[in-house]
DNA sequence: TTACGTCTGTACGATGCCGCACTTAGACGC
DNA sequence: GCGTCTAAGTGCGGCATCGTACAGACGTAA
């Protein structure tokens, strides 16, 4: 398990310098997060903050007639729960797990008193967060003005960003859910997918063929979130001067 | 001049508690925003921040294909340029002057300096912007659930909150490119809001008749994004302890 | 007063997505 | 092997918004 499992895989972690890594290490816990844990409520007073390693984390608004929306996802490329940090300790939002994995969680004291100090911790978390807002922006501007299909490739794209294989458990339905579509409309843009070559699925197995093709037909909203991310959270100690 | 304006009117400015309000208001410049002006283009590093008295200020996503969507609004409750401390020193969005007013400006270095004083300032901003948060998540989900005359309900009310009076200085077309729709759409949403006495309006001036009708009709996002406001940024000085 | 530009109203077919209903096809347990 | 459940495919009418085009109304400046 221990072999399998290391908090460097979350590349926040990853990039801090060992004083603050040694610091924070003893106060991490490992979590299974399983398909479909909800990690916190709309609203709810957060008790962790999450560093995923292998599962991806959905941030969701559910609106009063019960649709919902996915306004940002959180891999092994960021944290949950900023909320904690930015200082407002709830969220309007509900994060789920998207995809089976585990992470690594943290108390709320402990990574406020990290970010307290002012030093490193608090200007990587900033970071991530202002690539967060980038994620949640283009997101809206996704959903005003490009199609059920390229929204999807977007999803699949960031989706398998955050894992290691190519293959992603999930039904067109909870897509749907996600982008706060039909499933219907799932069902067809996928099917023009598969058609294409791009993707093969069935019964909530999702396989990604052809990623460049994919690429290719995504709106520009995947490309702007990805370079911002490149930009704000260059891998590994580079951030943490 | 001096007695129209002055710095406390913008919400952010006073709650500052004495000390760092002295510190920063020398650093203080009173600048005139026109209708219209960009602020900020996509990508452009930042040269200060602006705290808004009496304009109001639009984030605005252009897609490549030239359309639109406003994705939040800063008025005199906030501040404008949070990427200069949150690290990232750019944004892909661009900031346009959306009502014609006032407000002061601050070099970048000077927000950045008090900002890592990791004081009360700090703690202000961030609270801040977790708001901001909100509205964008909250904008992300409208765009996706809601109709073209909720929206228009919903600017409306945003606007009117960021103003003292009844009046808005605003074309439909420019509404239409906020919003991201077409033209006639607002012109069919304002058409019925018209018929139903809540507003009235005629070649870029629209007078808000009826708020609480309004605020009956515009969907939750709306009222969500207040709440949080208010909770994050109760009025004055409570917040900077 | 006239001419021009801007703002607003209206019409119409096209389109993309919705809501609903029903079918087909794998997966799983007994 | 059989029923059952869940995932995915299909069809159809309805609706909101789009794209385009044009007409009237108002304001301003010559």
């Amino acid at each position: 398990m221990s072999d399998l499992h290391h908090p460097r895989q979350n590349h926040l972690l990853d990039a801090l310098l060992s004083a603050e890594y040694d610091r924070l290490f003893p106060e991490l816990e490992l979590v299974h997060m399983p398909l479909g844990k909800v990690l916190y409520e709309s609203g709810e007073h957060l008790k962790h903050v999450y560093f995923p390693t292998t599962c991806i984390i959905s941030l969701l608004y559910v609106t009063e007639n019960g649709s919902s929306a996915e306004i940002a996802v959180v891999g092994n490329e960021g944290i949950l729960g900023v909320s904690i940090f930015m200082g407002g300790d709830t969220t309007p939002s509900r994060a789920v797990v998207q995809s089976d994995g585990y992470g690594y969680r943290v108390k709320a004291h402990i990574i406020k008193n990290e970010f307290n100090l002012a030093g490193p911790v608090l200007r990587l978390l900033l970071r991530y967060t202002q690539a967060l807002i980038t994620q949640m922006s283009q997101t809206a501007v996704c959903n005003r003005h490009h199609s059920v299909e390229q929204q999807l490739c977007r999803w699949l794209l960031l989706s398998q960003d955050r894992l290691s294989g190519n293959e992603l458990i999930m039904t067109q339905e909870l897509i749907a859910n996600m982008l706060g579509v039909r499933r219907e409309g799932v069902t067809e843009a996928a099917g023009k997918l598969h058609h294409a070559g791009l993707i093969d699925y069935s019964r909530g197995h999702i396989k990604i063929l052809d990623r460049p093709k994919l690429e290719r037909r995504v709106c520009e909203c995947y490309h702007v979130v990805k370079v911002e991310y490149d930009r704000l959270l260059p891998s590994l100690h580079a951030i943490a001067r």
